[in-house]
DNA sequence: ATATCGATTATCT
DNA sequence: GATAATCGATATG
């Protein structure tokens, strides 16, 4: 049994996606917050095996460095955190509870760290390759935010290690891993508290597409 | 519906 | 030796 995509007789306007234009580098050369809610609607580009996979940005948290005791950069530059400290525009890639990776592109000029954590996207090609890297069959709509709803869940949809691919340039379109725009606006945005930490645990630094589905969490359900 | 728990290892104290 | 920017499974109301 493999997997397959379902008819989309009516695409969503989240789901449309014409050429896409990778993000300047200057882009990343702010304050996290702004880089957090600026990349929500932006779409994150991952090149495998010849196999492109794209997903929408529904759901990031901004770290902010030296000052945020919530950040892995918080203790100083580390060989695990360095990326952090340089130049804004990579790859970040931390490994956690035994089991996953996470995603951040670092920001702020070189020098200052700062990231911000991908923590949803929402799957827009590629589908078929992220449930079989994911481990799970795509029954219907429903099961689609398990392969990218999440921080571990989508690096592990697209494929994402520490080993392979931390430092990566985001900015390039030849990079295996870059961030683009496609010209969508984000509607909608809400700002929430970061989830599991313990440290600076009420900051407002988690930034949402308001309502989309894909958004991790539990989903909200009307009376 | 919410709560609790085990997995499993890089990193830091 | 303890902890962790998580996930999925299991238990309980």
């Amino acid at each position: 049994m493999r997997n397959q995509s379902f008819p989309t007789p009516n695409v969503k306007s989240s789901q449309k996606t014409g050429a896409i234009h990778p993000l300047p580098r200057t882009f990343f050369a702010r304050d996290p917050r702004r880089v957090a809610r600026s990349l929500l609607g932006k779409v994150l580009v991952r090149t495998l095996d010849g196999a492109r996979l794209i997903g929408r940005i529904v759901e990031v948290e901004a770290y902010l460095g030296q000052d945020d005791p919530a950040s892995h950069s918080f203790a100083g530059k580390t060989l695990r955190n360095a990326v952090l400290f340089g130049p804004p525009g990579y790859a970040y890639i931390y490994f956690i509870y035994g089991n996953h990776y996470c995603l951040n592109v670092s920001c702020e000029p070189e020098g200052k760290a700062g990231g911000v954590l991908f923590r949803a996207v929402e799957p827009i090609s590629g589908i078929d390759e992220m449930a079989q890297a994911r481990g799970i069959e795509i029954r219907s709509p429903k099961d689609l935010p398990k392969l990218t709803s999440g921080p571990g869940r989508l690096c592990e949809a697209f494929r994402i290690t520490r080993p392979r691919d931390n430092g990566c340039d985001m900015t390039s379109a030849d990079s295996p891993i870059w961030i683009g725009e496609d010209g969508y606006r984000a509607r909608g945005i809400q700002m929430t508290p970061r989830i599991g930490i313990t440290k600076a645990a009420d900051d407002p630094l988690r930034y949402i597409l308001g309502g989309n589905r894909f958004v991790s969490g539990k989903t909200p359900r009307s009376s």
